[in-house]
DNA sequence: CGTAACTTTGAGACGTGTCAAATAGCGTGG
DNA sequence: CCACGCTATTTGACACGTCTCAAAGTTACG
């Protein structure tokens, strides 16, 4: 899941009019350019547009009362943000990377969920895989020590970024791990490091990691 | 298994069918008891049913490779089961208390989603409902301390019992508040003890709360 | 009443957070 | 192209909170 495809649509004018397939339902939308840690919208911000990452990384997170942030997701290519169909957002959005955002009009992907029984069902199935992958991490938070989180970290991404590559370029900085993970940076460092005593993974630099054996960190994720 | 219900129809001799209704749609279901810690149906197992709570508390829960059990949720009367739409359960679910569920053939589920256009809008805004609650406990479990995951939890079981009520009857024991919040049952109990010193909550028995001063518990969650 | 399960309390161990400082990486401007 | 300065990352020492282990106390139930 890489780039997004352009469809052409029919029309006086032969533009590519970039959209949005939802159960075979086509949303119109304008692609829009975000920079490096741009706000794409804020907890309490009416939900004027549903968003799909096309090129880049997007973090969702939610705050504490005393300010701490709690990273929920990191959305890659492909991945849709702001379906959640409330009235406003519940959490915030911003740009990991530089990043193209494909903005739908919510009320176009309400109308399509309101009349259409295939895209209402295609909302359905990704908020209940969205469901899972939450309980997932709330499985993770619970019950895992900090080197297990880790290491589930680096398989989830690895999974996610194509599944085979042994090679991995992380777009986030070790505290955007931190909060998403619920450590610190300096823990998130140390569990690196250890990985990298151990063999598991090999870290040409901070942000490219090298599986060197996947193995390891299954049993490490394990716990 | 006992006995259904029978209610008084008028005229013709009827038997009331109990029925789950999903977005206007009534799907007949089959009543069945459940004794305490009885498991309903277990991780892995195909998804048969759909299961609504009509009486006592049910906990879902997942385990971790070396057998620690989270609890992701616990299900009050009204609040249906098991609706994630996967062929297999992700999730294993106990009867925290004797109660009674109604089951519904998943298959009459699948079927009301996939025909009708307000039984799947239904179905997604339960399941974007779920999603936003499960977003919330990973706050809780990754920004919140002891004394505020307790606090949390108590003001939102007594939310869910009906709001205004100060006098809660706690259904599960320390051991499940303590899967519920990632604790320990000393932990916890630690934490009730300490509320009570603080006069924040009084507890006659360990399952009986009453809340004595809200503002204080919404401080402590606060964090 | 007696027994088993649950809860509370206490003392000490362990893991992660906190604070501080050194190091590496990266973009900018000379 | 190199020097500089800023940010990100790593490393270390120590503190703090929660877990672990142990035991006493309580409650429910036969």
């Amino acid at each position: 899941m890489r780039d997004i495809s352009f469809e052409p649509t029919g029309g006086a004018i032969a533009l590519r009019r970039p959209s949005l397939t939802l159960g075979g339902v086509d949303l119109p939308g304008v692609p829009m350019e975000f920079e490096r840690n741009a706000e794409i919208f804020g907890t309490g911000e009416p939900a004027e547009y549903v968003y799909q990452v096309v090129r880049g990384t997007v973090r969702t997170m939610r705050f504490s009362s005393d300010g701490r942030r709690q990273i929920l997701d990191f959305h890659l290519p492909g991945d849709l943000i702001g379906l959640e169909l409330a009235v406003a957002h519940e959490v915030s959005a911003e740009a990991v990377t530089e990043c193209t955002l494909l903005l739908v009009r919510r009320s176009l992907v309400d109308k399509a969920v309101a009349e259409n029984l295939s895209a209402a069902q295609a909302a359905l199935r990704l908020a209940a895989a969205r469901l899972q992958q939450s309980q997932e991490h709330t499985l993770l938070l619970g019950k895992k020590g900090a080197g297990e989180r880790v290491a589930a970290f680096l398989l989830e991404f690895s999974e996610r970024c194509g599944g085979a590559e042994r090679e991995l370029d992380l777009p986030m900085s070790r505290l955007d791990i931190a909060d998403y993970l619920a450590l610190t940076i300096e823990t998130v460092s140390r569990a690196f490091t250890q990985m990298e005593r151990d063999h598991a993974i090999a870290l040409p630099s901070s942000r490219h990691v090298v599986v060197r054996d996947r193995g390891a960190l299954e049993v490490l994720q394990a716990a």
